[in-house]
DNA sequence: GCCATATAGTTGCACTTGCAACCATGTCAA
DNA sequence: TTGACATGGTTGCAAGTGCAACTATATGGC
């Protein structure tokens, strides 16, 4: 058999599906999709206006830059969700008074309004996915995931999820 | 205060932190960055394209479309990551002789090279996270889920992981 | 005030992606 | 056999994306 300069692996060690990344990717665009169905269809929006909705909606005003550090959204993501979510006159944007390099973005009564309507539905989706699970497994579930964001932040990199 | 239709939203009720499915959608994208860098700047190569490869290690010869069922990866993705690993001489394609629309897919010796390679690091990243989370809260959590996995699946679509 | 450096946000570019349309082959039924 | 439909795989196109380069403003030392 073939051998490059390590071992060659076996089949039964190198079971892709038991992976955590692999299973965790899966899941992960699983569980999205669905919602995903609805602002992108509905709405024809992005996940990452809806993510801007979301924040702004959940955190009240803030700058782009607010939303890239909370959020670990790239900036240029950013910068484009908010000119297509002005454009469709779901959000505000004013220089901020103290620096004027900064925009202080606000939702419109119409943002506030999909805000809303969008939130009620991740409500009623997240319910689904944890009733699903048993409100107990889903507590445990979520604190894993919570270790796993912490730890990877800790190291180093953080960082987006795609659409 | 705004209302559209429906009621406004309370930020305690709306904690986008505690959402099952942006939860799972940061961790997904925290764990599989580390491991992205390996296949991504040692060898150019994207998450789709490690995938095929993983699955060809795996399983062995099989067809395009094979691998779109098992991993979930929309076609064109597959066919686009299939010409890039044969321009790679990573695999060799050639005409099912039962089915002259398919190809049959197989490592080259380089290909399982790298397999090999990529394989041995990609068992000592899922170790690591295991080991993190300790082994048998790992269990339980992949268990959870392959659950939100077959859900989704059952349910309709199902599908990939982005890049 | 003046310069060097940092930061908020945008833009150009090259690349990836999903979708629909497409080509070639296969299948099944009359 | 032939025609209608299904299937494996590719391609054109219109987004979306990351990165580096850019503009404009801010800040701190001199």
């Amino acid at each position: 058999m073939k051998a490059g300069k390590g071992k060659k692996i076996d089949a039964e060690e190198f079971d892709l599906e038991q992976f955590l990344p692999y299973l965790l990717n899966q899941a992960a665009e699983a569980t999205s999709r669905a919602f995903q169905e609805v602002y992108r269809t509905t709405y024809g929006m992005t996940r990452t206006q809806w993510r801007i909705l979301a924040n702004l909606g959940r955190f009240g005003a803030m700058t782009a830059r607010d939303i890239c550090r909370i959020s670990h959204i790239e900036k240029t993501k950013v910068s484009r969700a908010i000119t297509a979510l002005e454009r469709e006159d779901l959000i505000d944007r004013r220089v901020s008074e103290t620096d004027r390099r900064a925009e202080i973005l606000t939702l419109t009564p119409r943002g506030e309004e999909r805000f809303a309507e969008l939130g009620r539905k991740a409500i009623e989706h997240d319910r689904q996915v944890r009733a699903q699970l048993g409100a107990e497994v889903a507590e445990q579930f979520a604190a894993v995931l919570r270790t796993l964001i912490a730890s990877a932040q800790g190291r180093g990199e953080a960082d987006d999820a795609p659409d």
